[in-house]
DNA sequence: ACCGACAATATTGTCGACAATACATGGTTC
DNA sequence: GAACCATGTATTGTCGACAATATTGTCGGT
């Protein structure tokens, strides 16, 4: 209950690959077949991703993986536009030289990425970029609620990265995001930042 | 554990109300009495309160009210910031004719209470105006993130609210909200929120 | 063939009992 | 007298069994 830390992250781990449809049922036998856990340790897995948004539980229908649409998946990123501004502010006004350095070396290496055709290096260069100013700007609750937020979404995060020329427009906003924290200006990285996402928004919108 | 709603409300609204200290301990028999419930209804209220940020839990040795420090309480400030900014923004977007109306009211009746000196009628405007900004806005993501880092704030809320001449100063920044909203000016309406809660996170900053 | 009522099955919800753990107490040794 | 270990107690963690509920399948009637 307050519990078996191993199967509520094998689970987490499990929808997060996608080894769940939408709305598949998880009955509880199963999942302790599965991941070699008593049923004890399986509800406590359920109930607390079920508090991450990962499942949805009906009383006495037991609990199914929650289906993010498309719709949600904008909200998502309207609220992630927001926080991540914040993040990004306050990574400008923290930021040390050691860490403008390293954020300047995942910029270049965007851009090879992209010059190169590396799509899945170029979003994991991605990752590793918001990454970075989230541990820059240590703004625990921000952080917390953009990962919160993340897990609910990477269902279409994969699919906009197959969305073609996508790398290509990033790539410039990210730039600004980063030339914006070195030259520690709170503004510009958020603004940046903001059109960021803004544009991502309008990539899901394109998709729905 | 899907369960019992009636503990973890009447719980949850004991610890807002303020019935417990914070760091106090939670201990289950004590709370079994206190509710009459079972352990098991008990030890459902207390994990789903742990989500809710109330409780904290450590294993073996049960759960105690989650203090929250003014560190924290400006973190959660911060974060209201641009939520409630982003909240301002699209109630500014699509607020009815009706509904504007309604928070023009809302704004006479908060100069009125200010005039009088009626310290609690204000601060329950007060809330009422930030409820029906979400109504409006009809974010469910924004507002359920707002749900939850209120209740986390409670208790540092109570002590904003008696700090002498904070009512003068807010509601004028109230009434720019309201404004912005009524003129349907998103960038308005997002940076007069802004504006209104950076000067909370102004006036936590000099209580701490 | 279709619909409803009823029975059978599958699945989840709840409880009580016990095990495991942390904390307090007191006693022993140096 | 202080530090350390052993014992006891309070509290939480886990499990298995059973109850409650939903779902599926079957049958008879129309």
């Amino acid at each position: 209950m307050v519990a078996d830390v191993r199967v509520i992250e094998e689970l987490k781990a499990a929808i997060l690959r996608g080894d769940f449809a939408p709305r598949q049922r998880l009955v509880e036998i199963e999942l302790c077949e599965q991941f070699d856990a008593s049923r004890f340790a399986v509800r406590a897995a359920l109930q607390a991703l079920e508090a991450d948004g990962l499942v949805e539980r009906q009383r006495n229908r037991g609990a199914r993986i929650r289906e993010i649409g498309i719709d949600e998946a904008i909200e998502i990123t309207e609220v992630r536009q927001v926080v991540e501004g914040l993040i990004a502010r306050r990574a400008a006004e923290r930021v040390s030289d050691a860490e403008a350095e390293s954020l300047a070396a995942i910029g270049r290496a965007m851009h090879a990425a992209v010059a190169a055709g590396e799509g899945v290096e170029y979003s994991d260069l991605n990752a590793r970029l918001h990454a970075s100013l989230r541990d820059i700007a240590r703004h625990e609750k921000a952080n917390g609620i953009i990962a919160h937020l993340h897990g609910q979404m990477v269902r279409h995060q994969f699919a906009l990265s197959r969305v073609p020329g996508r790398s290509k427009v990033s790539v410039v906003q990210h730039q600004a995001i980063i030339d914006a924290v070195i030259a520690r200006d709170g503004d510009a990285a958020e603004t940046a930042m903001r059109a960021h996402i803004a544009s991502v928004a309008d990539a899901l919108r394109g998709i729905g």
